[in-house]
DNA sequence: TTTGACCCTGAAGTAAGGTACAGGGTTTAA
DNA sequence: TTAAACCCTGTACCTTACTTCAGGGTCAAA
């Protein structure tokens, strides 16, 4: 079993040593070894372990989210159901982000149409709209 | 004309008094005049002010953004297009953060269907697909 | 042996949009 | 006249996910 340093983590995620390095500090990864002369010494599965935190991340999850996704995972009692629950409670917050974003999106997209580019601001329709009084 | 305390415009906004001092330090709206006691005294066109800059929140522009809106309106270069061509930018980002967001959506809704909430943490298809190794 | 690439710690800075103090002065009504 | 309710400044704090910096040690190749 041969160790890593952090860049070579690093390089194999694509991260930075620095975000390692913070990452370890957030206990999303565990304190590695250190050589003699302090260098962090991380097992191959580290690799892995950032891994899944990047995929998760790109689904969704806060590092917290993911702090908490860990915490559950070395728990004995934990089941396949209470992961479960992380993803549905996840998505229903996406579902709510989408659904506001699709009204700010109407909101402006009815904006945009009754403003025909032209003309004096002074009748601008969308200003009339956010009711600035010039 | 009667002027307002900074109490009577947060009352009339329902935004906090130290709210209004944060947008007047980010020069979203005008120093007013000051009391012989020093107490702010805001003309009451203020109050529309803020209004819009909470309306302009509240269909996606940041207090940076507003800012800029507010900087274009006081150019009398400026014309109905520039403002639309912001309102433009905007729905932009959004159908953007949109895209992001259903993307996401997508991906939970594959885990959430491979997985059945039952057995054990070892099988879970969710962390299987994050690529956690227990 | 020297130089460049690597590693270390701890603290501070970044964006966004506020919120919360501490420690004081003012106004108003009973 | 005194107490409540208001106002002032300046600074620090909050969240999230990092990034940057200062001021060092270490390792490997030429």
């Amino acid at each position: 079993m041969t160790f890593l340093n952090i860049g070579q983590v690093a390089e194999r995620t694509g991260l930075t040593v620095e975000t390692v390095r913070f990452y370890e500090k957030k206990t999303l990864i565990n304190e590695p070894q250190r050589s003699q002369a302090g260098y962090r010494q991380y097992p191959p599965e580290t690799v892995k372990r950032v891994q899944f935190i990047q995929n998760a991340k790109d689904v969704g999850f806060t590092l917290k989210d993911i702090g908490e996704l860990l915490a559950l995972t070395r728990n004995p009692d934990t089941s396949c159901g209470d992961i479960k629950q992380r993803a549905m409670q996840k998505i229903e917050e996406v579902d709510h982000k989408i659904r506001e974003l699709q009204r700010i999106h109407d909101a402006l997209g009815r904006m945009i149409t009754k403003c025909d580019g032209r003309g004096d601001l002074s009748e601008c329709p969308i200003l009339e709209e956010l009711e600035l009084d010039k």
